[in-house]
DNA sequence: TCAGGTCCTGCACGATCGGTCAGATTCACG
DNA sequence: CGTGAATCTGACCGATCGTGCAGGACCTGA
């Protein structure tokens, strides 16, 4: 996932022995490595050393471009929560009716598929990273998320479904889809997914008749 | 504070008794305070030292009990993972019919709910965890359930079922648990968690004859 | 040409990591 | 009593952690 706009080197002449990368935007390559190392072997597991070799540059760089390791986390998740933010601002506005829950799924899928692994790391991260801002941020997120879907009246049923939509959605997009397909890999089709998740998320957040949630 | 993932065999005399009137428990007792710290903050964020500490031992007593911290991941959740295989195997001998899935939802929901601190370690960390004889046995068993569950002619939606039916369970019986409710504890009975739990996974995991997504 | 800014790196630091090892303590059994 | 096994611990080791700091390479404007 890389826009090279390169334009320095075109392998002609150049008899540079210097590796010399000149990168577009380091600081965004970084980011998006780490996002990639937190996601999948969590923060405490990604070493500055580690994202700095897989993105080519010295653990030096990493805090030239980022003041810390949690500024750099920050960076990473920031966008997401934003997008959260504005998400269940959204949802407040267009209200509770079974259309306004139609259009929050769609836009709900859209978002995790756009931030599957920002997502997925203070998801299931959260618990480890408490007292980082950034994290503080998600967590306040999240919980309005879940009050706005459902009234404090019947907590148990609809806030379960609603975990389970969460929890499970960014486990398929992130940790399954990294371990469970990995041989039979069928090319799926990113729309396919989009369709799927929102077919089963609206089952389990849209109202049917006959539920037995008391 | 205690959980319910006894399953001690200390019932019957054994033939060297051994009656140590010290803290018999002390291997036990590591294993369990390991497990949580495992589940909430992670394998690799989780120190000897913090064991120990959370334990009453010092580092040097883990490492007794237990020849590595890997040695103490296998111990803590290994159980987990037999249970797990177990009840593949009582899956695929029921059959995949209607009246098989319902059996083995509710075994499921209450494999959940006995290991949910095991299951969400290697479930939400196998990949970092990768090449751990234990995680890969682990996710050896989570794809064999996976493809006892859906055949493979449609694979999209009901793999996607049942990923997020397994992560979403996961998730609300641990992240969801620990920090979403946190203020609002309405001490929840456990019978009822359970019965909401089968509940959202047969909607999940039991083919519905409508499915439409309205 | 020089000065200054940007970008990147090597080196060194204190802390902590997992792990080894030599005792200290206890206790059953002779 | 002594002896050995079981249990627990502190001291220590090499490696790695995050971070600070000085400086080199490169570019740009004066």
């Amino acid at each position: 996932m890389q826009d090279l706009t390169d334009r320095s080197n075109t392998v002609v002449g150049m008899p540079t022995d210097a590796p010399m990368h000149t990168r577009v935007h380091a600081s965004e390559e970084l980011r998006q490595v780490a996002l990639e190392q937190f996601a999948t072997v969590g923060f405490a597991a990604s070493s500055l050393q580690q994202i700095a070799d897989h993105a080519g540059y010295s653990k030096s760089s990493v805090l030239y471009h980022y003041a810390s390791k949690e500024a750099l986390l920050e960076a990473a998740i920031e966008p997401a929560i934003d997008a959260m933010e504005s998400l269940v601002a959204d949802f407040v506005a267009g209200g509770r009716s079974v259309a306004g829950r139609t259009v929050f799924i769609e836009r709900f899928v859209d978002f995790l598929l756009g931030h599957r692994l920002a997502v997925h790391t203070f998801v299931n991260q959260g618990q480890s990273l408490r007292g980082i801002p950034v994290i503080e941020r998600a967590i306040v997120a999240i919980r309005a998320l879940a009050d706005s879907m459902c009234e404090a009246d019947a907590p148990l049923g609809e806030r379960l479904r609603f975990g389970i939509a969460l929890g499970g959605a960014v486990y398929t997009l992130v940790a399954d889809a990294t371990f469970l397909d990995e041989e039979h890999r069928t090319v799926v089709d990113a729309a396919d997914i989009r369709a799927a998740l929102i077919a089963v998320l609206s089952e389990l957040l849209l109202p049917a008749d006959g539920r037995t949630t008391r």
